[in-house]
DNA sequence: CTGAATCCCGGCGGATACTG
DNA sequence: CAGTATCCGCCGGGATTCAG
């Protein structure tokens, strides 16, 4: 009852004002999808995530985490009264309902890889 | 046999330099999933598609159609020979394997587009 | 170790005009 | 209708430096 009004129409990425295509273009952003996949069933340091995702630049890494938390898909904690500092990151359950997404995108990307450089070659050799 | 050599690894997108990287890339380009979706189970024409993706401007749809038809992902047919241009569009085989993935992006968007802007209030309010 | 702050460049991508 | 070509602003994202 409480929305009865306009805003209450289903969200639809092909609408050109949806704010879902937002979110849309959060998963296909450069490191989201490493990172949730890497946060999968653990969790992890910074270090360690940085590790993982070869090549992520700190500067990245911490904006993609930054943003995550944000959107509530990952949960920071850090443990200051250590000797070092320590942070540690894991899935929230909004984000573990991304995993089996960013998981197929992962398998289709490297399942298809071989077509897709094949394709490539004759696209360019068969001209 | 013939390929007992370095390159054949498995792919792997956590990996630096696999151009599995780059695939992963593409399925998140920015008009590209929408593209995908919107070709399935139909042939569209460039004039349709680009009514359906609300907002693609017309260099960014060529833009990605060719670099899908490139790497194998659609189809295109032109008709020269009738009265006014017309070029069809569908999914290729591979295309269409790509289908489940983008449909699953396109669900959980739109599925958690509410909780994730819930999240960012949170955010921003709670601190 | 984790992260904020700057500098800076390549290129994504929109707007516009022109062609077949 | 279906593109190609050009100009150009914006920002993603890397390298580097500084801080807690």
């Amino acid at each position: 009852m409480e929305n009865s009004h306009a805003e209450n129409v289903a969200p639809n990425v092909y609408a050109a004002v949806c704010p879902s295509r937002e979110v849309l273009a959060l998963i296909g952003e450069k490191w989201v999808s490493l990172v949730i996949g890497a946060l999968d069933q653990r969790v992890l340091r910074f270090g360690e995530l940085k590790r993982i995702c070869e090549g992520v630049s700190q500067k990245m890494l911490t904006q993609t985490l930054r943003k995550l938390e944000r959107d509530g898909l990952v949960c920071r904690q850090a443990y200051s009264d250590e000797l070092v500092m320590r942070v540690e990151y894991r899935l929230s359950e909004l984000g573990q309902t991304l995993v089996p997404v960013v998981a197929a995108m992962k398998l289709w990307a490297e399942a298809n890889l071989k077509a897709i450089e094949q394709s490539r070659l004759e696209y360019g050799g068969g001209a």
